[in-house]
DNA sequence: CGTATATTTGATATACATCAAAACGCGTGG
DNA sequence: CCACGCGTTTTGATGTATATCAAATATACG
């Protein structure tokens, strides 16, 4: 499983496309000031809240905000701190499958079937707005933006859970990490946040297990980033990464997935 | 990357959950009887085609419905047949993210940015029908009931799209394969289809591609597959593939993520 | 402070990728 | 109908990235 899937792809249909995935956002792009960069999101709750009221709690660590099998009636944003999704099946697998950050939605997975789907769980002390769904989808009615508010956090949500599966099919570890530490720091930025230093706030164990390696290869892998200068952690505690140039890790995944220097040409 | 994960993950907080996830569905129920099998997509289909005229369109295998960087503007339903949806990246990776059969919807990813992120391409000769979004949402007003069929199409995907990055982070290759099938079973099933013999119409490089694998592995993992008589090939060609018991699958995955017979108690 | 938990790092094992070659199937054109 | 060529699939031999096992720090917590 490596970046070779990419060569051994030519099987596949040809494709003529020539825009950009999401991925590609910010891929080597110049930062905006940090108040523009949360913009969007800033906006989007604003506009959210002045519309229906929002059930504002704040949470902690290990706090559950819903489990899987609980009967579906909210939907929830993440006003601040951050929260992980966590996938279970019957065969007793488990697996962090998304991280949720300010502005992204929890709950959608229950809408189909009436039921969680999953393990919502607050990684930090947060904030997060409750909807109930139904009178969300009424506001809606009346005010076509939430529809469209609503409407773009699913598709976004489905963008990105594309993105991931692809970066673990894809990437082999080391890039993987870089590639993990690049979105953490984009989700940063979309909120408006310093994205120079983040607290991961999670165990390497925790980290593996949503990338699909074990902790000993995101500790090594991390090992590496290091020695390369990519990232620098606090003096105190393994958790902290400063990250000086986030551009630096997207060249970093890119080197990994080319290693020939490419002397076609 | 492999079972091991869910023994790594001791460290991840502790759940109480007792209700399965979606995945579970099916994992050694008893079969329904095709047509209610159908029943479900079906209604949803009719009800539908009934509230908004779609644009029907017949297309063939390689047929591209909507490409990555075109503007959106429809969204389409699958009414026979099957696509895949193909996720490009900047650096020239591309993977096959997602198939879609009957019942499913295609070009949610183009709601947030206005732009498709993906290719749509069809698999085989197939139904789908298209709807303006703009107009869709018009008719989403009116008709409440629309806007449920909507939105719980688009949590059962993001709710499959988990469900894939789980398979592919923690299943031994030859049990992603298997789960492959069994996905597809599930699949016909819905669309209340035959679901002993399917015709897969994609390269076995195609299949790694989707599954994070090279093709020489979902060949070895096939071949494996039919040695211990949980598929057969047709006499000719081996792209169709025979699967007696789809529940033997479940099993054979189950046996693959638990390799000590679990002596305790 | 001392104990438990995380993290790092090394040595080794292994699942899967890679490389290679043969067999098969499929369409084309003689 | 058969011969040819090309793409697909299978299977084997070998290499390698990452898992596994293990032990030594480091860090958090009571």
């Amino acid at each position: 499983m490596l970046g070779s899937n990419a060569g051994t792809a030519a099987p596949l249909q040809p494709f003529t496309v020539a825009l950009p995935t999401s991925t590609a956002s910010a891929y080597g792009m110049p930062s905006m000031p940090r108040q523009q960069a949360g913009r969007k999101i800033a906006d989007m709750l604003t506009l959210l809240s002045g519309q229906v009221a929002p059930q504002r709690r704040v949470v902690h660590a290990g706090d559950v905000i819903y489990q899987a099998g609980e009967r579906f009636s909210h939907l929830y944003a993440v006003n601040s701190g951050f929260f992980k999704i966590v996938n279970l099946t019957v065969d007793g697998r488990v697996q962090v499958v998304s991280l949720k950050f300010r502005g992204d939605w929890l709950g959608f997975d229950g809408i189909a079937d009436g039921c969680y789907v999953c393990d919502a769980v607050a990684m930090d002390t947060s904030e997060i707005w409750g909807f109930r769904y139904e009178g969300l989808l009424a506001a809606c009615v009346e005010k076509p933006m939430l529809l469209t508010v609503l409407h773009e956090a699913m598709s976004r949500e489905i963008a990105h859970d594309r993105d991931s599966l692809m970066s673990v099919c894809t990437l082999p570890a080391d890039a993987r990490v870089a590639e993990f530490l690049r979105q953490w720091v984009l989700s940063l930025e979309n909120s408006g946040m310093r994205t120079d230093e983040i607290k991961l706030r999670m165990t390497r164990a925790e980290i593996g297990n949503y990338l699909g390696m074990t902790l000993e290869t995101v500790s090594r892998a991390l090992s590496r980033l290091a020695r390369e200068k990519l990232i620098s952690f606090a003096q105190k505690g393994r958790r902290e990464v400063r990250i000086p140039d986030a551009n630096a890790l997207s060249a970093f995944v890119q080197r990994c997935i080319a290693p020939a220097p490419s002397l076609m040409q």
